[in-house]
DNA sequence: GCAATTTTGGTACTAAAGTATGAGGATAAG
DNA sequence: CTTATCCTCATACTTTAGTACCAAAATTGC
């Protein structure tokens, strides 16, 4: 498109110069009778030709440009998506039943619907918290609740 | 800047002028005794004007300013900042002690060491427990916890 | 197949949590 | 001054949680 353009400009400016052959030849046979109107003549030509350059230029160069890198600033919502931290999950070695107990306690579940949840006793259920407390280091399931979710082991 | 640049290929075309005029008076001296050169010398004027603008033009053209909007994103909340859930919290209505007790059973305290930390004894404790139940609709520690955090109204 | 681990479940006991109820002092609002 | 709410504490009781110890299936790895 910008080359077609361009090739059209070139065609406009071989025009005006075959015209202007014609048109100088005419001055020529008028001006150059009158000796002392040579320099208006010349003057004229040059003031013609440099406001054809110029027009020239400004149609067939490339033009300039600076480009002006404006920052648009755009608020992003914080993901908020959990990430499980498995390097601390694997440091505690819990089985995955223990793991499953966990999950539920930390839901706020007591015992006898985490047995009720999983079909198991309520013996087997203390047994595992017993033993995830052992695991984890801590006394009690409010304990277990603040470590997990400190340690990113559960959501 | 820029102006100050313009100004002085003003000046510049200025002086080539001059210097040309004298050129010209020259050359007009030489070639107009040749009556055929006449035709050379207008083509040599008309060609070296042509340049000159061309070149006037490429110096003086303003240049194209392109914008370019760069999107630059900004996270405005880092993810682990906490921010308190006000009118949850003043929904559930509870008294300053109460939110007190919540806030450290949620550290996973017991009875007994929330007490000592209160100052206070382990009987008084329970009585805001067992109102903090209440007033937040749960049966134990371990619900009250997990509903807090989801309500947003404890770290 | 054997060893190790996991998973399950039991009993017995202690500790802690939770409920119900009452009550006294402090404080603020009408 | 009275009323209401808050804050405190106690007793008595029930329920749940948690510990200790044991033991038998089930599963997994070599």
């Amino acid at each position: 498109m910008n080359k077609l353009k361009d090739f059209r400009h070139v065609i406009l400016y071989g025009l005006l110069l075959a015209m202007l052959i014609f048109a100088l030849k005419w001055l020529q046979w008028k001006f150059v009778l009158v000796d002392n109107a040579i320099d208006i003549y010349i003057g004229a030509i040059a003031l013609f030709f440099t406001i054809l350059g110029i027009w020239v230029a400004s149609h067939i160069m490339k033009p300039k440009v600076e480009t002006l890198i404006v920052e648009k600033e755009i608020i992003v919502q914080p993901p908020e998506v959990f990430t499980l931290n498995t390097s601390e999950l694997q440091k505690l070695n819990l089985n995955s039943r223990e793991y499953e107990v966990l999950q539920l306690l930390a839901k706020g579940h007591s015992n006898a619907d985490i047995a009720a949840n999983l079909f198991l006793s309520v013996s087997t259920i203390k047994t595992h918290v017993s033993n995830l407390y052992f695991k984890m280091d801590v006394k009690s399931r409010t304990q277990a609740i603040t470590k997990a979710k400190q340690l990113k082991i559960i959501e």
